[in-house]
DNA sequence: GGAACGATCTGC
DNA sequence: CAGATCGTTCCC
């Protein structure tokens, strides 16, 4: 599964005030057969860039409150993307504090490190490996030899696939917090 | 044209 | 544990 070789990626983004980066610790697969994702019911203008080529930038409005980031990763047509769910701050941590707020947990949800990193809707489609304000970066860390895996969180289908996977040495994502049902 | 429903987060 | 908040999707 393509999710688990984004464990251990950089993310890195440079939005305007400040330069941030950090290491992916948490991803879920979505795929274009699966219930539970936005590319189930076909192509539309909201999950377009989810059919388009891979290593491009997902953004989609959550709960009309927070944006989520997902890299595509299937071919053209296939629609295909894995959400970034949680990530260890590296650098811009300042930026991500002022981002966030005082007190308050930086990038361990995917609607924190979208705010923590300055990503919005407007950054959807963006080619993360083309130079740009988003990108992926491989610092030559591997994926963990041992990812937990586990079952989707937040979703109402599909509830039992598990397509979800965290770096197990990461004190960042949350542990052991089950799936509702 | 309208209504229901979220791939979430926060504060009470 | 419930409210916030609004775009997307589906049904009439």
């Amino acid at each position: 599964m393509v999710a688990a070789e984004l464990l251990g990626k950089l993310l890195i983004a440079d939005t305007g005030d400040g330069r941030t980066s950090g290491r992916i610790v948490e991803t879920e697969a979505y795929t274009a057969d699966d219930p539970a994702s936005h590319s189930f019911r076909g192509l539309t203008a909201r999950n377009a860039v989810m059919f388009g080529t891979a290593g491009r930038l997902y953004v989609y409005l959550s709960y009309g409150v927070h944006t989520c980031a997902n890299v595509v990763t299937g071919a053209e047509g296939d629609g295909a993307a894995v959400l970034i769910r949680a990530v260890e701050p590296i650098d811009g941590v300042a930026v991500m504090r002022a981002r966030r707020g005082a007190g308050r947990p930086l990038a361990d949800g995917p609607g924190k490190l979208c705010q923590a990193f300055g990503i919005g809707l407007g950054d959807n489609g963006l080619d993360l490996c083309g130079g740009g304000p988003v990108g992926l970066l491989d610092d030559g860390t591997p994926p963990p030899r041992d990812p937990i895996v586990g079952p989707r969180i937040g979703i109402s289908k599909a509830v039992d696939v598990p397509w979800r996977w965290r770096t197990p040495t990461s004190a960042t994502a949350p542990r052991g917090r089950p799936h509702r049902s």
